[in-house]
DNA sequence: AGCCAGGCTCTCG
DNA sequence: CGAGAGCATGGC
Protein backbone atom coordinates (compact mmCIF):
# COMPACT_ATOMS: atom_id res chain seq x y z
CA UNK A 1 0.00 0.00 0.00
CA UNK A 2 1.45 3.55 -0.37
CA UNK A 3 0.19 6.75 -0.12
CA UNK A 4 0.51 10.31 -1.29
CA UNK A 5 -1.10 13.34 -0.53
CA UNK A 6 -1.98 16.57 -3.03
CA UNK A 7 -4.44 19.76 -1.91
CA UNK A 8 -7.21 20.08 -3.70
CA UNK A 9 -8.25 23.57 -5.33
CA UNK A 10 -11.88 24.78 -4.50
CA UNK A 11 -13.80 27.82 -4.39
CA UNK A 12 -14.46 29.54 -1.39
CA UNK A 13 -16.52 29.56 0.28
CA UNK A 14 -16.36 25.80 0.74
CA UNK A 15 -17.68 23.88 3.86
CA UNK A 16 -16.34 20.04 3.67
CA UNK A 17 -18.90 19.21 6.30
CA UNK A 18 -21.57 20.21 4.57
CA UNK A 19 -20.41 18.81 1.15
CA UNK A 20 -19.17 15.83 1.84
CA UNK A 21 -21.78 15.44 4.79
CA UNK A 22 -24.69 15.15 1.86
CA UNK A 23 -23.17 12.44 0.36
CA UNK A 24 -22.82 10.32 3.15
CA UNK A 25 -26.40 12.38 5.10
CA UNK A 26 -23.99 14.07 7.51
CA UNK A 27 -22.76 11.16 9.26
CA UNK A 28 -21.23 8.05 9.44
CA UNK A 29 -21.43 5.64 6.54
CA UNK A 30 -23.69 5.75 3.47
CA UNK A 31 -23.34 3.52 0.19
CA UNK A 32 -19.55 4.05 -0.84
CA UNK A 33 -19.55 7.25 0.97
CA UNK A 34 -18.61 7.69 4.74
CA UNK A 35 -17.70 10.91 6.55
CA UNK A 36 -16.32 10.72 10.19
CA UNK A 37 -14.12 12.39 12.35
CA UNK A 38 -13.94 15.09 10.11
CA UNK A 39 -12.39 13.34 6.90
CA UNK A 40 -14.61 11.84 3.53
CA UNK A 41 -13.54 8.61 2.26
CA UNK A 42 -14.75 6.85 -1.37
CA UNK A 43 -13.33 3.91 -2.61
CA UNK A 44 -12.89 4.19 -6.54
CA UNK A 45 -12.09 1.93 -8.91
CA UNK A 46 -8.85 2.50 -10.86
CA UNK A 47 -7.91 0.91 -14.35
CA UNK A 48 -5.51 -1.32 -12.51
CA UNK A 49 -7.19 -2.08 -9.04
CA UNK A 50 -8.69 0.14 -6.53
CA UNK A 51 -7.67 3.44 -4.26
CA UNK A 52 -9.01 4.86 -1.16
CA UNK A 53 -9.46 9.14 -1.17
CA UNK A 54 -9.78 10.54 2.13
CA UNK A 55 -10.48 14.67 2.34
CA UNK A 56 -10.15 16.45 5.52
CA UNK A 57 -10.31 20.21 5.99
CA UNK A 58 -7.22 21.54 6.81
CA UNK A 59 -8.26 25.23 6.60
CA UNK A 60 -12.00 26.72 7.05
CA UNK A 61 -14.62 27.99 5.14
CA UNK A 62 -13.80 31.56 4.04
CA UNK A 63 -10.31 29.75 3.77
CA UNK A 64 -10.49 26.43 2.54
CA UNK A 65 -7.53 24.24 2.25
CA UNK A 66 -8.33 20.67 1.40
CA UNK A 67 -5.89 17.69 1.56
CA UNK A 68 -6.98 14.69 -0.36
CA UNK A 69 -4.96 11.23 0.84
CA UNK A 70 -5.03 8.43 -1.97
CA UNK A 71 -4.01 5.48 -0.58
CA UNK A 72 -3.84 2.75 -3.22
CA UNK A 73 -1.47 -0.52 -4.02
CA UNK A 74 -1.01 0.56 -7.69
CA UNK A 75 -1.01 4.27 -7.96
CA UNK A 76 1.22 6.64 -7.89
CA UNK A 77 1.78 10.11 -7.30
CA UNK A 78 2.26 10.71 -11.31
CA UNK A 79 -1.37 8.91 -11.97
CA UNK A 80 -2.70 12.25 -9.50
CA UNK A 81 -4.21 13.84 -11.56
CA UNK A 82 -7.24 11.65 -12.86
CA UNK A 83 -7.81 11.01 -8.70
CA UNK A 84 -7.75 14.77 -8.28
CA UNK A 85 -10.09 16.04 -11.33
CA UNK A 86 -12.93 13.25 -9.99
CA UNK A 87 -12.44 14.97 -5.92
CA UNK A 88 -12.84 17.85 -7.65
CA UNK A 89 -15.89 16.87 -9.75
CA UNK A 90 -17.74 15.32 -6.87
CA UNK A 91 -17.39 18.09 -4.30
CA UNK A 92 -18.25 20.63 -7.02
CA UNK A 93 -14.87 22.47 -6.38
CA UNK A 94 -15.20 25.02 -9.04
CA UNK A 95 -19.17 26.00 -8.00
CA UNK A 96 -19.12 29.95 -7.88
CA UNK A 97 -21.39 30.09 -4.30
CA UNK A 98 -21.47 33.91 -3.69
CA UNK A 99 -23.19 34.97 -6.88
CA UNK A 100 -25.92 32.38 -6.02
CA UNK A 101 -25.73 33.97 -2.33
CA UNK A 102 -26.08 37.52 -3.90
CA UNK A 103 -28.91 36.43 -6.20
CA UNK A 104 -31.09 34.83 -2.85
CA UNK A 105 -30.50 37.74 -0.45
CA UNK A 106 -34.49 38.78 -1.37
CA UNK A 107 -35.22 35.10 -0.71
CA UNK A 108 -35.84 34.62 2.93
CA UNK A 109 -36.04 31.17 3.00
CA UNK A 110 -32.79 30.52 0.35
CA UNK A 111 -30.83 33.45 2.30
CA UNK A 112 -31.32 31.63 5.85
CA UNK A 113 -30.04 28.43 4.24
CA UNK A 114 -27.33 30.55 2.31
CA UNK A 115 -26.25 31.65 6.20
CA UNK A 116 -26.99 28.17 7.94
CA UNK A 117 -25.44 26.14 4.56
CA UNK A 118 -22.72 28.76 3.89
CA UNK A 119 -20.00 26.59 2.03
CA UNK A 120 -22.10 23.62 0.88
CA UNK A 121 -21.08 23.15 -2.55
CA UNK A 122 -23.44 20.53 -4.70
CA UNK A 123 -21.81 17.05 -4.62
CA UNK A 124 -21.62 15.09 -7.60
CA UNK A 125 -21.86 11.23 -8.06
CA UNK A 126 -18.52 10.21 -9.99
CA UNK A 127 -20.25 8.77 -13.04
CA UNK A 128 -23.04 8.72 -14.93
CA UNK A 129 -23.72 4.94 -14.45
CA UNK A 130 -23.66 5.34 -10.83
CA UNK A 131 -26.05 8.50 -11.11
CA UNK A 132 -28.86 6.54 -13.20
CA UNK A 133 -28.53 3.56 -10.41
CA UNK A 134 -29.23 5.95 -7.54
CA UNK A 135 -32.26 7.42 -9.49
CA UNK A 136 -33.60 4.22 -10.47
CA UNK A 137 -33.05 3.05 -6.66
CA UNK A 138 -35.39 6.24 -5.35
CA UNK A 139 -38.45 5.70 -7.64
CA UNK A 140 -41.08 6.01 -5.92
CA UNK A 141 -39.72 4.64 -2.26
CA UNK A 142 -38.91 6.83 0.43
CA UNK A 143 -35.95 7.87 0.61
CA UNK A 144 -34.84 6.07 3.50
CA UNK A 145 -35.58 2.87 1.54
CA UNK A 146 -34.05 4.56 -1.26
CA UNK A 147 -30.61 4.91 0.82
CA UNK A 148 -31.22 0.86 2.26
CA UNK A 149 -31.06 -0.12 -1.20
CA UNK A 150 -28.27 1.94 -2.37
CA UNK A 151 -26.16 0.71 0.52
CA UNK A 152 -26.86 -3.00 0.21
CA UNK A 153 -25.91 -2.94 -3.65
CA UNK A 154 -22.50 -1.14 -2.79
CA UNK A 155 -21.98 -3.57 0.51
CA UNK A 156 -23.05 -6.62 -1.76
CA UNK A 157 -21.69 -5.75 -5.15
CA UNK A 158 -18.58 -3.08 -4.60
CA UNK A 159 -15.36 -3.87 -4.68
CA UNK A 160 -14.08 -4.39 -1.33
CA UNK A 161 -10.54 -2.72 -0.49
CA UNK A 162 -8.80 -2.86 2.59
CA UNK A 163 -7.15 0.49 4.33
CA UNK A 164 -5.59 0.03 8.03
CA UNK A 165 -8.05 -2.36 8.83
CA UNK A 166 -11.38 -1.48 7.85
CA UNK A 167 -12.76 -2.82 4.39
CA UNK A 168 -14.39 0.01 1.95
CA UNK A 169 -16.82 -0.89 -1.62
CA UNK A 170 -16.09 0.93 -4.51
CA UNK A 171 -19.90 1.35 -6.28
CA UNK A 172 -20.30 -1.49 -8.76
CA UNK A 173 -18.71 -1.02 -11.87
CA UNK A 174 -21.49 -1.77 -14.44
CA UNK A 175 -19.65 -5.28 -15.20
CA UNK A 176 -20.00 -6.91 -11.67
CA UNK A 177 -23.67 -5.66 -11.91
CA UNK A 178 -24.72 -7.48 -14.91
CA UNK A 179 -22.76 -10.35 -13.44
CA UNK A 180 -24.67 -10.19 -10.51
CA UNK A 181 -27.40 -11.07 -12.54
CA UNK A 182 -31.33 -10.38 -11.99
CA UNK A 183 -31.33 -12.91 -9.00
CA UNK A 184 -28.59 -10.83 -7.66
CA UNK A 185 -30.46 -7.49 -7.48
CA UNK A 186 -33.62 -9.27 -6.35
CA UNK A 187 -31.35 -10.40 -3.77
CA UNK A 188 -30.89 -6.88 -2.61
CA UNK A 189 -34.57 -5.69 -2.26
CA UNK A 190 -35.01 -4.05 -6.06
CA UNK A 191 -38.43 -4.98 -7.77
CA UNK A 192 -38.10 -7.22 -10.46
CA UNK A 193 -38.73 -4.03 -12.81
CA UNK A 194 -35.84 -1.73 -11.35
CA UNK A 195 -33.39 -4.40 -11.46
CA UNK A 196 -34.13 -4.96 -15.03
CA UNK A 197 -33.68 -1.24 -15.60
CA UNK A 198 -30.37 -1.55 -13.50
CA UNK A 199 -29.25 -4.19 -15.97
CA UNK A 200 -30.18 -2.50 -19.10
CA UNK A 201 -28.89 0.49 -17.77
CA UNK A 202 -25.20 -1.41 -17.30
CA UNK A 203 -25.26 -2.62 -20.71
CA UNK A 204 -25.70 0.10 -22.14
CA UNK A 205 -22.48 1.29 -19.77
CA UNK A 206 -20.15 -1.32 -20.57
CA UNK A 207 -20.38 -0.55 -24.10
CA UNK A 208 -19.35 2.80 -23.53
CA UNK A 209 -22.96 4.81 -24.57
CA UNK A 210 -22.66 7.01 -20.62
CA UNK A 211 -19.42 8.69 -20.96
CA UNK A 212 -20.26 11.53 -18.69
CA UNK A 213 -17.64 13.54 -21.33
CA UNK A 214 -19.40 12.89 -24.41
CA UNK A 215 -22.94 14.10 -22.02
CA UNK A 216 -21.47 17.36 -21.09
CA UNK A 217 -21.02 18.76 -24.19
CA UNK A 218 -24.80 18.29 -24.81
CA UNK A 219 -27.56 20.80 -23.13
CA UNK A 220 -29.93 20.24 -20.40
CA UNK A 221 -32.30 19.25 -22.80
CA UNK A 222 -30.51 17.31 -25.20
CA UNK A 223 -29.27 15.26 -22.02
CA UNK A 224 -32.72 14.21 -20.92
CA UNK A 225 -34.00 13.03 -23.97
CA UNK A 226 -30.92 11.14 -24.31
CA UNK A 227 -31.29 9.47 -20.72
CA UNK A 228 -35.24 9.90 -20.95
CA UNK A 229 -35.07 7.12 -23.77
CA UNK A 230 -33.87 4.47 -21.98
CA UNK A 231 -36.23 2.24 -20.32
CA UNK A 232 -36.38 3.03 -16.57
CA UNK A 233 -35.66 6.39 -17.24
CA UNK A 234 -38.02 9.07 -17.19
CA UNK A 235 -37.70 12.78 -16.83
CA UNK A 236 -37.27 12.53 -12.99
CA UNK A 237 -34.07 10.24 -13.09
CA UNK A 238 -32.56 12.25 -15.92
CA UNK A 239 -33.26 15.51 -14.22
CA UNK A 240 -31.52 13.91 -11.10
CA UNK A 241 -28.37 12.95 -13.26
CA UNK A 242 -28.22 16.60 -14.24
CA UNK A 243 -27.95 17.73 -11.10
CA UNK A 244 -26.58 15.27 -9.29
CA UNK A 245 -23.45 13.67 -11.92
CA UNK A 246 -23.42 16.12 -14.37
CA UNK A 247 -23.76 18.69 -11.80
CA UNK A 248 -25.65 21.56 -13.66
CA UNK A 249 -26.79 24.05 -11.82
CA UNK A 250 -29.69 25.77 -13.06
CA UNK A 251 -32.05 22.68 -12.77
CA UNK A 252 -35.57 22.18 -11.12
CA UNK A 253 -36.68 18.59 -10.84
CA UNK A 254 -40.38 19.80 -10.85
CA UNK A 255 -41.87 16.11 -10.67
CA UNK A 256 -40.40 15.55 -7.54
CA UNK A 257 -42.36 14.91 -4.64
CA UNK A 258 -40.23 15.80 -2.15
CA UNK A 259 -39.23 18.68 -3.71
CA UNK A 260 -43.12 20.09 -4.15
CA UNK A 261 -43.66 19.26 -0.47
CA UNK A 262 -40.60 21.67 0.43
CA UNK A 263 -42.04 24.10 -1.73
CA UNK A 264 -45.94 24.15 -0.60
CA UNK A 265 -44.39 24.03 3.10
CA UNK A 266 -41.93 26.74 2.83
CA UNK A 267 -43.45 29.15 0.52
CA UNK A 268 -47.17 28.30 0.06
CA UNK A 269 -48.24 27.71 3.56
CA UNK A 270 -49.00 24.06 2.92
CA UNK A 271 -51.16 24.71 -0.17
CA UNK A 272 -50.35 21.55 -2.31
CA UNK A 273 -48.42 23.01 -5.43
CA UNK A 274 -48.67 20.74 -9.10
CA UNK A 275 -45.70 19.80 -11.53
CA UNK A 276 -46.32 22.67 -13.77
CA UNK A 277 -47.53 25.17 -10.64
CA UNK A 278 -43.81 24.18 -9.16
CA UNK A 279 -42.00 24.63 -12.28
CA UNK A 280 -43.16 28.01 -12.93
CA UNK A 281 -42.81 29.14 -9.19
CA UNK A 282 -38.97 27.70 -9.56
CA UNK A 283 -38.75 30.41 -12.43
CA UNK A 284 -37.59 33.18 -10.17
CA UNK A 285 -34.58 31.06 -9.35
CA UNK A 286 -33.18 31.18 -12.69
CA UNK A 287 -29.91 31.05 -13.07
CA UNK A 288 -29.58 29.05 -10.12
CA UNK A 289 -32.57 26.25 -9.57
CA UNK A 290 -29.77 23.76 -9.08
CA UNK A 291 -28.31 25.03 -6.33
CA UNK A 292 -31.87 26.43 -4.96
CA UNK A 293 -32.92 22.60 -5.20
CA UNK A 294 -30.10 21.77 -3.24
CA UNK A 295 -30.07 24.31 -0.51
CA UNK A 296 -33.97 23.43 -0.19
CA UNK A 297 -32.91 19.97 0.12
CA UNK A 298 -30.42 20.59 2.94
CA UNK A 299 -32.45 22.83 4.91
CA UNK A 300 -35.04 19.88 5.17
CA UNK A 301 -32.25 17.20 5.72
CA UNK A 302 -31.17 19.50 9.05
CA UNK A 303 -34.68 19.83 9.89
CA UNK A 304 -35.42 17.37 12.95
CA UNK A 305 -38.44 15.90 11.97
CA UNK A 306 -40.51 13.21 13.82
CA UNK A 307 -39.60 12.51 17.63
CA UNK A 308 -36.90 10.71 19.45
CA UNK A 309 -36.52 7.35 17.94
CA UNK A 310 -35.62 5.36 20.67
CA UNK A 311 -35.92 1.83 19.23
CA UNK A 312 -33.17 0.16 21.96
CA UNK A 313 -35.09 -1.96 23.72
CA UNK A 314 -35.61 -5.08 21.79
C1' DA B 1 -53.30 -3.01 9.33
C1' DG B 2 -53.04 -0.13 5.72
C1' DC B 3 -51.22 3.63 3.19
C1' DC B 4 -47.68 6.30 1.46
C1' DA B 5 -42.87 7.15 -0.10
C1' DG B 6 -37.71 12.13 -3.80
C1' DG B 7 -41.47 7.21 -10.54
C1' DC B 8 -41.91 4.46 -14.45
C1' DT B 9 -43.81 1.12 -17.56
C1' DC B 10 -47.46 -1.41 -19.40
C1' DT B 11 -52.10 -2.21 -20.32
C1' DC B 12 -56.71 -0.72 -21.25
C1' DG B 13 -60.61 2.14 -22.71
C1' DC C 1 -54.02 9.49 -25.96
C1' DG C 2 -55.31 9.64 -20.75
C1' DA C 3 -56.14 7.05 -16.77
C1' DG C 4 -54.98 3.41 -13.67
C1' DA C 5 -52.89 -0.78 -11.85
C1' DG C 6 -48.64 -2.78 -10.28
C1' DC C 7 -44.29 -2.65 -8.18
C1' DA C 8 -40.85 -4.03 -3.12
C1' DT C 9 -39.82 -2.21 1.07
C1' DG C 10 -39.69 0.53 5.60
C1' DG C 11 -42.17 3.94 8.57
C1' DC C 12 -45.84 5.79 10.55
Amino acid sequence: MNQFSEILEVTSPFSLALTAGTLAYFQGRVGADSFENGVYRRALDTDEGMALLSIRELGHVDAPRLELTVSSENLVRSDAQLVVDTCRHMLGAEVNLSTYYDAVTDDPILATASKTLRGLHPPRLPTVFEGLVFAICGQQVSSIVARHIRTLIVGKFGRPMTVDGVIYHSFPSPRRLLDAGLEGLLAVKLSRRKAEYILGIASKAVKGELEIKTLTTLSNEQIVARLDAFRGIGAWSAEWVLLRTIGRQDVFPAGDLALRHILSERYLSGEKVSESEARRFAKRWIPFRGLATAYLFATERLRPRGRSSGKRSP
